[in-house]
DNA sequence: TCTGGAAGTTACAGATCGGTAACACCCTAG
DNA sequence: CTAGGGTGTTACCGATCTGTAACTTCCAGA
């Protein structure tokens, strides 16, 4: 059993974690709970005990997940304390990080495409969740004196969406390897309008 | 049973139109074998005696899907015969009527998604149709005459994208709302260099 | 009319899925 | 010391999954 997330922790904490990354690195439907509570050194039981379903455990990881990303946006102020333009590129910079070769993209976007069901649980907090996202982006544009800041945060989070699943598709030496050059003219030939 | 697809044809060719349809709509993991006989008004053993996996059918229906998206180039070179620059701008008005609002994006990239093991048959077939979606459209950018007709081609590329998986997470009303103007404007400013 | 092959039917194998019941264990707080 | 809550174990449920076997039906071509 890996030690490292078994290790002396309280049993649904070590679950939501390991949940998170099976979740990221073979899909939903691709782990079933009991793979799950095994890699956590738990067992279906307490999962159940912790999260009524396996839907809600879904929801649980996702919000868990988007509160690490929003904790990254906490470092590029830290970084660079009022400086908002700093804090775009550092974001840019960020962004491309991401998209490494075993990139396996955005837990909230691969969620959607993978739980189809229109009606399904997670779909709403995924909207959430993303929208949220797009506002700190749009604000962010804006507070760095882009004159047409959501239109920016818009085209620059197309990019970054279709980067990451285009790095699953036709890998990481397809489109998305411009990604930092298109950003960054994006943010230039808007910063000259 | 739904007649417009049952009727009189080859049963192959029921499975594998049906098959697209669903994966299409439900996601791969998310219909069985069973489902989509039955939706093709014929039987379990009749589809495993023209594909001899499930994993086969999957690589049919994308192979099918791919040929189907390379016959509206052929639409392009028709309405707008040897007129390049108005062969792309038909590409971005297509690509925006596919972000309706119940898009379920796109099926190879979906598919790239679900199927998360690196080494799952399917995926090199998508990196091939991909690669190959990619190569046309770039050569569509460099006859209609643009410099840097690589990085407008990849650019426009990601928009697609990122607005397909984008509709799916935050609806229709996200980003995605902006691809034509996002489009359109790169082209210009890709003249104009 | 005969025949061969394609298609349909039924049943099943073996595995996995999400989810639950009953019960034994251990640790800690009172 | 004892009571109780969190945890672990085992067994199970019904459903669904991919894939197969054995057999029947049907139709087209010779």
């Amino acid at each position: 059993m890996a030690d490292g997330v078994v290790e002396r922790s309280r049993p649904r904490d070590r679950i939501l974690e390991t949940a998170q990354d099976m979740f990221h690195k073979h899909g939903i439907k691709g782990v079933g709970v009991d793979a799950i509570t095994e890699a956590a050194g738990t067992n279906k039981m307490t999962l159940y005990r912790h999260f009524e379903s396996k839907d809600e455990l879904i929801i649980e990881c996702l919000r868990a997940t988007a509160a690490k990303a929003s904790r990254v946006w906490d470092e590029f102020e830290a970084q660079h304390p009022g400086d908002k333009l700093a804090q775009l590129h550092a974001w840019v910079r960020k962004a491309s990080e991401m998209l490494s070769a075993d990139c396996r993209g955005c837990d909230m976007a691969n969620a959607a495409v993978e739980l189809s069901e229109t009606d399904h649980p997670a779909r709403r907090v995924i909207k959430e969740l993303k929208e949220a996202q797009r506002e700190k982006l749009v604000a962010l544009c804006r507070d760095a004196g882009i004159g047409q800041a959501e239109l920016l945060a818009d085209t620059l989070s197309l990019l970054l969406e279709g980067a990451r699943v285009s790095m699953q598709s036709v890998g990481a030496e397809g489109p998305s390897a411009q990604f930092v050059r298109m950003a960054e003219s994006l943010i230039a030939s808007f910063r000259a309008r």
